[in-house]
DNA sequence: TCTGGGGTCCTAGGACCC
DNA sequence: TCTGGGGTCCTAGGACCC
């Protein structure tokens, strides 16, 4: 059997841990530039307020429901999210952490009979230990148990657990389950099943293999599979490393400049150079891209981008900073509003399987060092302690964070004091 | 004024090989 | 008039996830 443990409203959980006078209150928690909604408390769930929704948009209804409106903040999130997921681990046989709030357990191990009273264990541990509440769905295969977790959050509030083991539990949630409400099935799929009559979980595991392979693929078959009781995803508790490295924001305003537009290019590519050296990984492919942004229809629209490939294989920040500003230079245009820029680093490859080139001029061996320094800087002083110059210091592109909260967790200034 | 960011996996089609 | 068959590799784009 296997357990999938999910918090429940995570970020707005988060904000509402160290601000207690929040409890029972609406709270809504914006992307990046506080652009759009990305989580929300039950309370703002029931004011009709969407994911997704753009800030401008819910305006009046903040104001008239007295919403208490977040930043993310994701340093918090971040450490809150361990805390959690270390409770999970000391109480766990094997744990695969699948988002920052989401974690599966394997629970091959353990007795039928004690499955329910440890969904119950860890949600008190929890409860005490972090104050996150979570919500646990226990199944047979990862997708069942994603449902599980879902049916319990929404109809087993007082326990927060739902255990589907034998077939009438299945069947409950199967039946009670809506087709764009299964993990894997998003709007097409959707579509496609509507199409067949097809509405609920129940429905779609009465269809036939070869219809669901021809029309949704694979991976629809891999899911009905999963849907009647048989394992096709495995457990991954150890992270590969990742394949593809991205860094991409949008500014806190429009850049025409060239100039201007290299300070950020620069920054992400210097993250995406971090985040290779964290999982010890050189890139040979550094890919651009720069748009303008496409909800103004007063702007002439621009989307642009190009692969700048390297002759061997690094992660080296300056070269990698060099490699996205020469991508810079092969695609910018003047002209244009952009709002949006992105570097992805492709074609990733382990540090130690590198192959040399013939007329390699740089001295790898010095640029290790260097950069072994560099990331140790920065991970005790903090984050662009030490920078290239062209990565800049105004920061005038950087993101808009109107209503950012404390990091109450992480930064000593930060925690609450408390008067006895 | 104002609409996020970071990933994975799969497929189709083209290039190329013998 | 007649113009193979089978295979691999790569890439772009689609669909999905949180």
């Amino acid at each position: 059997m296997i357990a999938l443990v999910d918090c429940n409203n995570f970020y707005a959980s988060c904000e509402r841990l160290f601000n207690p006078s929040l409890n029972g209150k609406p709270i809504v928690v914006l992307s990046n530039n506080d652009g759009c909604v990305i989580a929300r408390s039950n309370e703002a769930k029931d004011l009709g307020i969407k994911m997704g929704a753009p800030a401008f948009m819910i305006e009046d209804c903040v104001v008239k429901n007295n919403v208490a409106v977040f930043s993310s903040n994701y340093i918090l999130y971040g450490s809150l999210s361990n805390r959690v997921m270390n409770v999970l681990k000391e109480n766990s046989p094997a744990i695969e952490v699948y988002s920052i709030d989401e974690a599966f357990i394997n629970l091959s191990g353990m007795k039928h009979h004690d499955l329910f009273e440890w969904g119950m264990k860890i949600k008190e541990l929890v409860t005490n230990e972090v104050g996150i509440p979570i919500s646990i769905g226990i199944a047979s295969t990862k997708t069942l148990a994603k449902m599980a977790n879902r049916y319990a959050k929404k109809e087993r509030k007082q326990t927060g657990v739902y255990l589907a083991q034998e077939n009438w539990q299945v069947e409950k949630i199967l039946a009670y389950t809506k087709v764009e409400d299964i993990w894997g099935c998003g709007r097409q799929y959707t579509n496609k099943l509507n199409e067949q009559k097809i509405f609920t979980a129940a429905a779609f595991i009465q269809l036939n293999d070869d219809w669901v392979r021809k029309n949704l693929t694979v991976v629809g078959l891999r899911m009905l599979k999963e849907l009647r009781g048989m394992p096709c995803i495995e457990n991954d508790t150890m992270p590969a490393p990742k394949k593809c490295i991205q860094t991409a924001r949008s500014f806190g305003k429009l850049i025409s400049d060239k100039n201007e537009l290299q300070e950020p290019i620069a920054n992400y590519a210097n993250s995406c150079a971090v985040k290779l050296r964290k999982q010890k990984s050189c890139t040979s492919s550094v890919h651009v891209f720069i748009h303008t942004n496409r909800h103004r229809m007063q702007d002439v629209q621009y989307f642009k981008s190009v692969i700048v490939s390297l002759e061997v294989p690094t992660n080296d920040s300056a070269e990698i900073i060099k490699a996205a500003l020469k991508g810079l230079e092969i695609i910018f245009k003047p002209g244009y509003n952009f709002k949006k820029a992105g570097v992805l680093v492709i074609d990733i490859t382990s540090e130690n399987q590198i192959q040399y080139g013939l007329f390699d001029t740089v001295d790898r061996e010095k640029s290790k060092k260097a950069m072994q320094v560099l990331d140790k800087v920065n991970m005790k002083f903090g984050k662009d302690t030490v920078k290239y110059a062209v990565q800049g210091f105004k920061k005038k592109w950087k993101l808009k964070q109107e209503k950012l909260s404390h990091c109450y967790t992480t930064n000593i200034k930060d925690v609450l004091k408390i008067k006895i």
